[in-house]
DNA sequence: TGTAAACTGCAAACATCGTTCGCAGTTGCG
DNA sequence: CGCAACTGCGAACGATGTTTGCAGTTTACA
């Protein structure tokens, strides 16, 4: 439902009630169990409505570890635009059809490498995970709050605080960390 | 709480309700309030009692990657004992002060690492993460339950598991991964 | 010791949640 | 027209987290 993704984004995934989704609906909550048949129901659609966005897939062309970077970034992209994403990839529930496609895409693009499919499909979900990481970083940002906490007891940290912020180094370490960890898992040969 | 980490061992964070906590403990749900001031409050006390569980810290010995490596160990450690944890890490919450001292000892082992405390802050996320997502890889398995759903569609995925299934690649590859990130995050050269 | 103040435990109640039930109103079809 | 099937949904159920008010107990001080 477009409806809850809407609120999901706008107030994260607890302010997804039945009861909201039908107000916003101008419907009453019990209706709404004539086209699901759970919240939980709702939530995967929502996941797999959302991995929609996924596509178009990049075509296949030249390195594969390029495209499944290509990917990967995709992925990020969605987590960062839905960051209510992150608490539905911890549910095992059912996965839906644009996720097995996602899914599909990335052992095309594996097609030509020369591995079991147990690591391509360790390589995907290593790939999803890092993703997800990276996405969260940003989303979450330097926003650890240590309230009401005495630091006195921790000398490192207080250090650390007392030196000046510096830019952020961050080159394009998404790329590389995901590219080193898809080739430690895909080719025969160390990272 | 002891009891309510028992039961959250037992049966997962969904049955540690304050009633359940309370009938373990032969009192009444309002008790608790006594001593809590919300369920957060418990979680957040929950988080931070198993995060104890990190210590005794490697003493920094050698090299100060090895030491990460060591740390990061007893993080997936944690997190498989206890795979409530996640959900937990995911909340935006005052973070207590055995995380804080988790924390600062890891600080302690970058210490000789000519780095600004950015990077070194990034690092320890990254840590973090790499431990959570391979102790998930680990507690969630290969449960993914294409439930009721027509594989013809994705032809890579049906190719892939006609394969016959190989021993798992599996050489550590959670230490690689974490060397080179952590390497790449904390050295000025690449990885 | 006696009395007032403070603290403690807890049953009951409240709001909100997901979900089910049963009943009207509507639609489709012969 | 009549009947069956479907649809929307108010009301209610059980469970949740939390608040309240009231007893029972301990503490503090004259």
């Amino acid at each position: 439902m477009t409806a809850a993704i809407a609120i999901a984004d706008a107030s994260g995934l607890a302010a997804v009630s039945m009861r909201a989704v039908a107000a916003r609906l101008e419907t009453g909550a019990a209706s709404l169990y004539r086209y699901l048949s759970s919240r939980d129901d709702l939530l995967d659609l929502m996941a797999d409505r959302v991995a929609a966005e996924l596509r178009p897939y990049p075509e296949p062309d030249g390195d594969w570890l390029d495209t499944l970077v290509r990917m990967a970034r995709a992925q990020r992209a969605v987590h960062e635009r839905h960051p209510w994403l992150f608490e539905l990839s911890q549910r095992a529930s059912a996965i839906g059809p644009e996720a097995l496609a996602f899914f599909d895409a990335c052992l095309k693009v594996m097609a030509p490498v020369e591995a079991p499919f147990a690591a391509k499909f360790e390589a995907i979900g290593m790939m999803n995970g890092v993703a997800i990481l990276f996405a969260r970083k940003r989303t979450a940002g330097e926003s650890l709050t240590f309230v009401g906490l005495d630091v006195t007891p921790y000398p490192y940290l207080l250090a650390a605080f007392s030196e000046p912020v510096s830019a952020p180094p961050a080159t394009d370490l998404f790329e590389r960390a995901l590219r080193s960890l898809l080739r430690g898992l895909l080719t025969p040969d160390g990272a």
